[in-house]
DNA sequence: TTTACATGCAACCAATTGGTTGCCTAACAT
DNA sequence: ATGTTAGGCAACCAATTGGTTGCATGTAAA
């Protein structure tokens, strides 16, 4: 669990996530672009991905694919939020979200 | 959102967030009690969990007390598992228990 | 077989980080 | 007024981390 937060901590690592969301099983030179880092820089962040087990592999033939798991994600929450707690914040998000939409604004 | 990331991503700042779960609104002092750091060190990792918005501060006096806020972890869980559908989830955690069934499952 | 492609491994470097010590300020208590 | 308690600020050090370059290995294609 410790390697999850430390995976997560990385902005490269978590923009390898979202690559991997917007088209899963990609290979390690796939994910090298767009990414302006060495393609050894990405296999670096890809092995802590992999290690915090965000992410699994199949090889094929000489290429390595990436997939995403976005389980231990969930398994964070479940540590600091109570349930019903969870339940109340799942309401005011949606609230926040019907806000925004209403608004246009879109912010990380 | 990128400081929630990295102010989770340290073991100690994980336990000072357990230590505001079991009881919320302790001092920098109380907080220091049990963690076998230098205050200073603790007062440090505070610092970082404020500015990740992940504790609220509240002086009373001479003291400091401090609030866990879950908000921005509930974020955390909502931006990835919205992203990444359920669905998608259980397939994963199949191919990976098929991965690993196939390499021959050394387990650690 | 030879050549090109996809990835792994290792050494190395700079920047960040977690932690310490030392000193300073502010609020109580006596 | 004086001492004590709660906390802040700054300099410094060691360990970790993100990134690079260079070379090695295995797989596919010509």
């Amino acid at each position: 669990m410790d390697e999850v937060f430390k995976a997560l901590a990385d902005a490269s690592r978590r923009a390898l996530l979202d690559s991997l969301h917007a088209r899963n099983g990609q290979s390690l030179s796939e994910l090298c672009a767009g990414l302006q880092l060495t393609r050894q820089a990405v296999a670096k962040h890809l092995a802590v991905l992999e290690q915090a087990n965000l992410v699994a592999v199949l090889w094929r033939g000489r290429e390595k694919l990436h997939f995403l798991n976005p389980v231990p994600i969930h398994e964070i929450a479940e540590r600091w939020l109570g349930k019903y707690e969870r339940h109340r914040l799942r309401l005011l998000a949606q609230l926040k979200q019907r806000l925004e939409a209403a608004e246009g604004g879109t912010e990380e």
